[in-house]
DNA sequence: AACCGAGTTCCGAATAATGGAACTCAATAC
DNA sequence: GTATTGAGTTCCATTATTCGGAACTCGGTT
């Protein structure tokens, strides 16, 4: 009993392969997939053919290779509407990023990560997938640490389980206590820092995005280098991205079921 | 082969749940999604649990609904870059877009529709997932008509058997019949038009890209509107068209497996 | 208190997944 | 010209999962 940790029955067997193919990052063959899985040829092969047959594989005839393929990039467009908060935060994120001169990203939890799903750069013109989507640690970074701060404690443990605590700077958070500490400070102080946690010379303050229940939705962070400006002065944007979050926050609730009789279910205090 | 409708075993049901779920396009309820499913209650229910444990899809527990979750934008992250063409075309797109002043789509096909990849708009700056995976019908637009008139004889009947010929405006090629001597004149032709087929008031001119061997990896058309410009004035962007596709032709052949040399990829995200 | 319907759990029967082994078919070696 | 190798594919009896009708729980309504 008690599943080692992969997910549950064949479902689960299949997507994790189609992560494996995704965490490859290129193009990749069978015997590629066979050499690192757990599986047995026939059965390994007998996911990727059906993966493929479903388009979650596409299959380069001409390579013989595997990649994850374009069915995905449709169902995301559907998630990236409804599940992420990223339709609803853009005004929002727009206007704090060109208020505050700053790169604003805005990130969701997933599988433990951080996962940007929308970015609003003040310098250059915007960019695609090329971010969203893009995948980075939570022990480690912003607006990660802004989100775990707010779980509660069956899920916080759980993904702290599924943390690295990999020191890329020397600031890095690199164990469960010292970030366990960091994270009642953030609680305290309403906002998290990155100190050149994840890469050096890059510094943000990021603050979550909770419902009126206290769930958490995501978290935006305001990031520069310290070629550009300290923390102290990063700081001063604090109350803006928080006004943001705030905003984000009340419109993702309201929003989402537009029809019924709307009730005003308003607990706790206004 | 040739499964009907419905795919291969446990996981082909279990995605045919998450397409489901996508369709709505917004959160849905479990009694909405089990009116109109064609499983039996506990076995949709233990779908849908499934693939939310998985990430596959996410459940508000305020609103009691499902949606597409965000492991998909995660996942669609990576089948973009290696799957699609854009990450590939994109200069090319850009370059051909300021060239001729206006907007480029960029498709390919999935489960016989048409799929935007990206899209290069002449006027406004650009947006984000809202056009990359958006679908459309693969019968009435150039770039679908451009896809199929290459496809060879089993692969377009597969995709002709799922088409809807629904006559969108006057001009919509509704029927198999019209719609193969279309694609025999597009054949000679190189290329295809949209004379208002899809949408009123909107043209365009599309050239498939083809492989070395002649698979169809995708289209791209210059799009207008008849407010802006005839057919003919369009038409005189097919070369400039072409010679995109060919480019992006022969990069995306060359490309796949830079192999082994380390990557050099920049990041940026605190 | 009886009812209702959405959501959830149960469990024997029915079905689909499993994986060791054998096969195909190139490319390379002898 | 034949043997060898290994990636990719198929087979099939065994085994583990899925299936789904029915029964249950739990708010809310009559």
């Amino acid at each position: 009993m008690a599943a080692p940790q992969s997910g549950d029955g064949t479902v689960g067997k299949a997507l994790e392969v189609l992560d494996q193919v995704a965490a490859f990052g290129r193009p990749v063959r069978f015997s590629e997939l066979l050499t690192g899985s757990k599986y047995p040829k026939a059965t390994l092969y007998r996911f990727v053919q059906t993966l493929t047959s479903q388009g979650m594989l596409s299959f380069d005839p001409e390579r013989q290779t595997y990649a994850p393929g374009i069915r995905l990039v449709r169902l995301a467009h559907a998630a990236w509407q409804q599940s992420s908060l990223a339709p609803v935060a853009r005004p929002f994120i727009e206007a704090l990023s060109s208020q505050v001169g700053e790169t604003v990203h805005l990130a969701q939890l997933d599988h433990g990560q951080v996962l940007y799903v929308d970015k609003r750069n003040a310098v250059e013109p915007i960019e695609m997938y090329s971010q969203a989507g893009k995948v980075g640690p939570a022990y480690c970074t912003g607006v990660g640490k802004a989100m775990l701060a707010y779980l509660d404690e069956p899920a916080l443990s759980r993904v702290l389980a599924q943390q690295s605590f990999h020191a890329f700077t020397p600031n890095t958070l690199n164990t469960e206590q010292k970030l366990r500490t960091e994270l009642g400070e953030i609680r305290q102080r309403g906002f998290a820092y990155d100190r050149e946690e994840h890469e050096p010379g890059i510094i943000c303050v990021a603050v979550p995005i909770l419902t009126e229940s206290g769930r958490v939705l995501g978290a935006l962070s305001v990031t520069t280098s310290t070629s550009r400006k300290t923390l102290d002065a990063l700081e001063a944007h604090v109350p803006a991205a928080q006004q943001a979050a705030d905003n984000i926050a009340r419109e993702a609730q309201s929003w989402r079921f537009p029809d019924q009789t709307s009730k005003p279910e308003k607990i706790g205090m206004a």
